[in-house]
DNA sequence: TTACATATTTAGACTAGTCTAAATATTTGT
DNA sequence: ACAAATATTTAGACTAGTCTAAATATGTAA
């Protein structure tokens, strides 16, 4: 069965926002925010999908991806972060310029290139910005990662992975001096605004907005 | 001015054709024939592609490249070279397993990336079939080889390209033990069939069919 | 529980790219 | 130079993917 681009793009937008909330149904105006695209089109679009039995359904209900549609969108979630990692490791893309062209590569058709583009890369498990890599067979890595605003306790943690994915944010964080990998030392949290002071490695202390600690993963270090 | 992946492959198809023979005008039912499109179908794209300023084209008199569809398609043809570089020098696949898969890469959109990806080979003025890679500006190595057929008499050449470009005769020159770069000494030519003897490099000698001998293009060697 | 707000679907229309069939233009062979 | 063959264009239709506007369904608050 052919599945076009454009289906690809709902299929991952659909296996996204599933992973968003605790409600694995997804909504017509969730995809229509998502994507950009009107919600009348998203509901041609999702009798189509499950016309081709890519997803489940139900009318006013919302949908969810059947186990076809769900390898599809996270082959191509596999696809879209090894290209990123090809970028920015190869190529020497910084990690906030990758994303629009990996929107396009993940679409190349090839099972054979993913499967050595993978090895070629040496099988990372992580994409540059800390999100997991599946597996040939569709496995994650499950990552027990949490904002550091969840944290409310000092500590020593290591920064694996960002929730916002844009330019700008990820420019921040460059210009900040965090990277992935890096350690976080939580000195202080401010109450009445929910700032951090924290050290990066072995820097000078600096204060993250509750916004940039919201938004940063992190690990409890061992 | 944003040109679609279809008018990407029109002005690729029009830039190759325009190589192929003396005639610079280029007709419809050649472009039907080598897109495999109805020539109806060709038409519309053509009046199209005009109002676009891409090409000039006149009504039943064919069809030229504008100076901005000349650049555009030479720019196709860079990407989906370089890429098959990447395809073999990088990621080990034979050089009758890229074509396809070059095809869907030279669509994709970022200068940055050519350029880098570009680097990244080593600025490679040839791809893995021989064909001459266009430098940034479009600037082409001009190649004086011919093919093997065209030379009537003994003698050394060097294997540079093919004419064919594909699978199973890009295999059958492999079984053969061919590859670019190799030497061709020319032993006979037998004129009942323009079969030619021949040995490459040190080996045993062999024969080349005429056709074999009309899809390989060589140099004499210095 | 009813009315309002919100979410979703339906209906109808548009563009890009394709097709087939028919009409027209060009080329070629005698 | 004319008729036949060939090449090209025009006309009308189809699909995928998008839109806007209108209709309908669902959820919520008084």
């Amino acid at each position: 069965m052919i599945i076009s681009l454009t289906e690809e793009n709902y299929l991952k937008a659909i296996y996204t926002l599933s992973h968003l909330s605790e409600e694995s149904e997804v909504t017509t105006n969730q995809i229509s925010d998502h994507l950009s695209i009107k919600a009348a089109t998203v509901t041609d679009m999702l009798k189509r999908l499950a016309e081709k039995k890519l997803i489940n359904y139900i009318p006013y209900q919302g949908v969810k991806l059947s186990d076809k549609g769900k390898q599809t969108a996270i082959k191509v979630v596999r696809k879209h972060r090894l290209w990123e990692v090809f970028l920015v490791d190869k190529l020497n893309f910084k990690w906030d310029e990758v994303h629009e062209i990996a929107e396009q590569l993940e679409h190349i058709q090839s099972d054979e290139l993913i499967q050595r583009l993978d090895t070629f890369l040496g099988k990372p498990k992580f994409d540059p910005h800390g999100d997991p890599i599946p597996d040939a067979n569709g496995l994650l890595n499950v990552v027990k990662a949490i904002p550091l605003n969840q944290n409310k306790t000092k500590g020593l943690f290591v920064f694996v992975g960002v929730c916002e994915h844009s330019k700008t944010f990820l420019q921040h964080l460059t210009s900040i001096g965090l990277k992935i990998g890096d350690s976080v030392k939580v000195e202080e949290i401010n109450e009445f605004d929910n700032s951090y002071k924290v050290k990066i490695n072995k820097n000078n202390s600096q204060f993250f907005s509750n916004k940039v600690a919201s938004n940063i993963l992190v690990e409890i270090k061992k």
